[in-house]
RNA sequence: GGGACUGUGGGGUAGCUUGGUCCAUCCUUCGGGGUUCGGGACUCCGAGACGCCAGUUCAAAUCUGGCCAGUCCCA
């Protein structure tokens, strides 16, 4: 293990050497903000896939796939959509040596490359709702600092789209989409809280965006994902129209749910520790690795032994890595506690001879495993790990989160705070400046901290229309 | 959008101010041999770099310009 920064006081330096060590992607890739995904990365963003594709599924939600490009006639028919973009795209101009009569962008997220088609698709009440979803890259030009899975050019993309009857069913869309996201986030071991975007924040186009976000350490937060309603937003100007049941015709109400791979990035920052990555056994590359611990007196046996526990393992399914390669045992053991794998289990020669081996988990726990019981305790080990570090990090989520009165206590906060507000959008600035970030917005449900509803607006001390918010500084 | 800074083997660095001591330092890494192996082994041999393109100069890692890449600060 290199040193790597202190996590409390050097968080960014501390993520991105966390990123270096695990040998999960390899930033040399010389365009910026695109970065390459290694071997052991890409188990990982496959898990992860895994994962978002499994629950997305059960709310009945059907993969697609659209195109990468789209016409930029299409593209500009959503006034606000295109606003929001129109600075960050990739434009097509030229194929081959030939001027692009009409130019074509490098979708930054897909809703006007399914909406013609979708007005294409729907026809009548009977076809609603349409749930569909695709995980492809998409393409933003950044032009701030990028970052390794955090902000970057080329995105790992989950979108879901869909098209329901009237708006109180695409309420119930985000609704279903935040309880998939729950199942997601208990995977990954992720607290996260559902936080309503203030007006000047939503995602452009929408009715309203529902963000969920997780402090980071101080009062920063980062954005894991995020739900959308956008009413008609869209299926106005994509004419998007079904026959109701009584004959009329009528626009679609539509929702989205987005999610990428910064979700890679967030479960590094969230569980990793001061020895490294560490991975939720769903995402992680290996769930286990197998250490042999040679001796010259006691021959192949470990070895054999080693073996026999990852051919055992993995036919239980489990992802496993042999490491039967020539380092010494100690140097195997701080690698893969490094790169986050979540349960070792250590094959030595008087072990190997009592039909036991010894299992440590990431966070240093250790267990004797009987060998006619292995497959059972291997699973308990692991089941065990994915509740230490949940409850780790739901610790930490709970001591991320402060209270705040005046405007003045905002200045030097060291925790994401929450607050009255009236509504506002002037208090609400006034609110941004003060702690110098955002007014994140209004959680969905229970806030983070239990008190009783100030009574007044900590900006302007208005009682009309106080609610909790949360203000933090996005990353 | 405005400003500042940085770029040396795969990774991290010394050298740059004051051009020549540099066919470039050290750590790590990688390949091969041997002895080892219950928490980063030792040893021997070997591999690997001045971001790119111009310019100044007898001479450029070092100075100048452009480009590319990256970082930070401000709007």
């Amino acid at each position: 293990m290199v040193d790597l920064p202190d996590k409390k006081t050097d968080f960014i330096d501390w993520y991105l050497a966390v990123v270096e060590a695990a040998g999960v992607t390899d930033k040399r890739y010389p365009v910026k903000g695109m970065n390459v995904w290694t071997p052991y990365g890409f188990r990982a963003r496959r898990n992860l896939d895994r994962i978002m594709i499994r629950e997305i599924e059960a709310t009945g939600s059907d993969a697609v796939e659209f195109p990468t490009l789209i016409p930029e006639t299409e593209f500009q028919k959503e006034k606000e959509h295109i606003k929001g973009f129109d600075a960050e795209v990739y434009w097509v101009t030229k194929g081959g040596a030939t001027s692009l009569d009409v130019n074509l962008v490098l979708r930054p997220t897909s809703e006007t490359a399914m909406y013609p088609i979708f007005a294409l698709w729907v026809r009548s009440h009977q076809d609603l709702p349409m749930n569909v979803y695709q995980i492809v890259n998409t393409f933003r030009y950044e032009t701030k600092t990028t970052r390794p899975f955090i902000r970057v050019r080329e995105i790992h993309f989950f979108e879901e789209h869909t098209c329901q009857v009237d708006e109180a069913t695409a309420g119930e869309r985000v609704a279903s989409n935040l309880r998939a996201w729950g199942q997601m986030a208990a995977a990954l071991a992720l607290p996260y809280v559902a936080i309503r975007r203030p007006e000047w924040d939503k995602f452009a186009g929408a009715f309203y965006t529902v963000a969920l976000d997780v402090p980071v350490g101080g009062a920063r937060t980062l954005q894991l994902g995020s739900v959308h309603h956008y009413r008609e937003n869209f299926s106005r100007p994509y004419g998007i129209q079904y026959e109701a049941a009584d004959g009329s015709t009528r626009y679609v109400h539509q929702t989205t749910f987005g999610l990428s791979e910064r979700l890679v990035g967030a479960v590094l920052a969230i569980h990793g520790d001061a020895k490294g990555a560490v991975f939720p056994r769903e995402m992680a590359p290996y769930e286990v690795v197998v250490v042999p611990i040679p001796s010259a007196a006691a021959g192949d046996l470990p070895q054999r032994t080693a073996t026999e526990v990852a051919d055992r393992l993995t036919r239980h399914g489990l992802r496993v890595k042999l490491d039967d390669g020539p380092d010494r045992p100690g140097a195997k053991y701080y690698h893969w506690e490094t790169v986050g794998v979540p349960v070792r289990i250590e094959v030595g020669a008087r072990e190997a001879a009592a039909r036991t081996v010894t299992a440590v988990d990431r966070t240093g726990t250790k267990s004797t495993l009987a060998l006619d019981q292995l497959e059972a305790l291997t699973d308990s080990a692991l089941a065990n790990f994915d509740r230490a570090i949940s409850d780790r990090a739901q610790r930490e989520f709970r001591a991320s989160f402060s209270l705040a009165h005046t405007l003045d206590e905002l200045r030097d906060s060291t925790t994401v705070r929450q607050l009255g507000w009236c509504g506002q959008e002037e208090c609400g600035h006034q609110i941004e400046t003060a702690i110098g970030g955002a007014l994140l917005g209004t959680p969905e449900g229970d806030p983070p901290l239990e008190a009783p509803l100030p009574s007044a607006c900590v900006a302007c001390g208005r009682h009309d229309g106080v609610r909790w918010a949360l203000a933090g500084r996005p990353m």
